[in-house]
DNA sequence: TGCTAAATGCAACGATGTTGCAAATATGAT
DNA sequence: ATCATATTTGCAACATCGTTGCATTTAGCA
């Protein structure tokens, strides 16, 4: 799916910062950080920008945010874009990447009357293989 | 089990910062943020003292940073001081609280070779029974 | 009591994220 | 194609989280 198409169907403006985060992610297919995305789109825009555009598509379900430590958070697309199941979210401490797992089952958790749950985050914290290899690199 | 055996069995010196973390922290039994521990304990330190002192508990395994949002840090005792079983964080969108829930179990994730999984973190984010029945607030 | 390694306070800094307001722009109506 | 307008953007300023370097203080041991 386009951009501008998955733009038009929620109602929102196909603006250039919009497009470009969504190209970006669907070309990359992985999850990505402000910082990221900023580096490798070729138009520039404000942070303040960034952030609202995130919020945005966020409120429509189009994309999440992944937050994997205070300071590293990433975005990625919903799984009704990229036909993934539901995955937990690996987070390499060397490297700084996040990829995505694919689990048997996020648990059902059972929680006490009258909370609602909107959402639920499985994340993994570790060192994927290219980082494993290189022994000398300590973990916090 | 008393702050300063906890320290002592790690050997850390018994500082008037990590006493005053540990001691709140066992006496409230609930995660708490920087913010929070700063308010309620007496005597005062320095930003940067509390950092440093949660870096050196975390790194002993004594407590446990959990990340709800990048805004919203929580470091809680582990396990086995607390005595709890294995268990998820709610998170509550509206007041900001963080609460153990017990879950029948973490899913075991398969990873890929020569992954290595350090920590586990399942974060459950909602609405907690209080800010539920205020039928008005909105969560974003 | 005194030594010493470790912990603290302070200042400065970097990154993430938010808010208010004026200027620019996407889009639907003309 | 042009216009009107609600939305989006850029900029400046700010808040919070977290880190680093360095001088000072302190816990714990001899």
């Amino acid at each position: 799916m386009e951009s501008a198409e998955i733009l038009s169907e929620h109602q929102l403006k196909a603006t250039g910062c919009r497009i470009g985060i969504l190209d970006l992610m669907i070309e990359s297919g992985n999850a990505l950080s402000e910082n990221e995305i900023r580096e490798k789109l070729e138009s520039s825009f404000d942070r303040t920008t960034f952030y609202r555009s995130f919020k945005t598509l966020d409120e429509h379900g189009i994309i999440h945010k992944i937050v994997v430590d205070s300071q590293v958070v990433k975005y990625e697309l919903d799984k009704s874009i990229t036909n993934r199941k539901q995955h937990a979210h690996f987070y390499c401490k060397v490297c700084d990447a996040v990829q995505c797992i694919d689990v048997a089952e996020i648990p059902e958790v059972v929680v006490p009357k009258h909370y609602k749950i909107y959402e639920v985050e499985l994340v993994l914290k570790g060192k994927c293989d290219k980082c494993s290899e290189m022994k000398s690199t300590r973990v916090q």
